[in-house]
DNA sequence: AGTTTTCCTAGACGGTGCGTCTCGCTTGCC
DNA sequence: GGCAAGCGAGACGCACCGTCTAGGAAAACT
């Protein structure tokens, strides 16, 4: 996803290593520290140790570093639970999720980055591949076998479920109104599962 | 709700009519041209035919500015629906937003907003309380109504129903992968009160 | 080995917008 | 009719932008 390097895979490359970890590091420290808008790539390259060509040359754009920085941690490290049981594996699935989300400046890195997606149609699609896509995948399939095995409700509508759960999770994130703990997951998937499930179930409020 | 005006009450104030409108009408018509961040004070005041010293005299922020714009012409004119069925009145609520947040720019102003509030308190509050907190309470209200005439269960958590449907509505407005129309308010609203209706209701999927 | 090629740090450059400031000019209140 | 506040205009120093050039370091190829 996005890994910016090796456009020709022949010629050999001969990026540095150092500056290319120094620059990242700085850029999620400054990221956290400054906030989205208040990053600059001088900033970045003064705290790295780096010219600023160094970071003009391999990303095109504030966004794309950003971008970098944080993909490979939030995509990183994610099992997809397989219990047999939905509600299960939703909880624990969302568990997960919502802890990387919390620790850090992971909150004012996206809203950024969902800013400028707003104006930039590029980062726009990125921003949809690496942060969203592939999270819905999951959840919809997690949800589609769940519905093989009956704990679903053949009518529900799966996408409007997917976008509860996740929505759900952008808004308290970027609200901030409430913590995205692991209470609130267990309540989140288990109301909605109330929502979803076939009569035959019995599923009842906790 | 933050009219940015009359600090103290007493002195005449000679505040310019015209020129009070013309920035809030440039503002809005920058923001959606450029986006937030490609919003310019200076561009502003230039569109405006207006010193940029009458635009930080009476503003404190480009956050402060696009807040005014923008305020006025979400909080108004929304109609509290009141039918006596809950399920009729979410959903004339939710068309009636949808319909206000769909026209025009204003998700790119309003993820600007959500930018700046990640590390501006002071705006983060602000923010609180004119785009969210109003309209969360009138969600909680309708829902309790709905409880007391025995259309929602006693054990479901209200909270968390208001979560899911601003959520999703947020959800789509900023990633924008799919349209805040009509039928997406009849099917959300349907959904969410399926999973928290009492037993007795029997509502079904539709 | 030496040569070549590519990336590196460093920093100068013109632009843009920031937020503050200083001008006279206009305008509404007394 | 006086006068204070608000006004348009724009000059100011500052921060960053993104580009560019210079000279040094280091890998890759003979």
């Amino acid at each position: 996803m996005m890994p910016a390097m090796d456009s020709k895979p022949k010629p050999t490359r001969r990026r540095s290593k150092r500056a290319h970890e120094a620059i990242l590091a700085a850029t999620t420290s400054l990221l956290e520290a400054k906030g989205y808008n208040g990053l600059s790539i001088e900033a970045v390259a003064a705290q790295a140790g780096v010219g600023k060509q160094t970071i003009y040359r391999w990303w095109p754009s504030k966004a794309a570093l950003v971008m970098e920085a944080y993909s490979a941690m939030v995509a990183s490290e994610i099992t997809i639970p397989d219990s047999g049981r939905l509600e299960e594996d939703l909880y624990r699935l969302f568990e997960q999720i919502f802890s990387r989300l919390s620790s850090s400046g992971f909150g004012k890195a996206i809203a950024g980055l969902l800013t400028e997606a707003q104006t930039d149609p590029v980062l726009a699609a990125e921003f949809l591949d690496g942060f969203v896509d592939w999270r819905r995948k999951v959840v919809r399939q997690l949800l589609q076998k769940g519905l093989e095995r009956g704990e679903v409700a053949p009518e529900a509508n799966l996408e409007i479920a997917v976008d509860s759960l996740f929505g759900s999770m952008w808004y308290r994130l970027l609200i901030g109104h409430a913590p995205l703990d692991q209470q609130f997951a267990k309540d989140l998937v288990r109301q909605l599962l109330v929502g979803i499930a076939p009569p035959s179930a019995n599923l009842c409020f906790r």
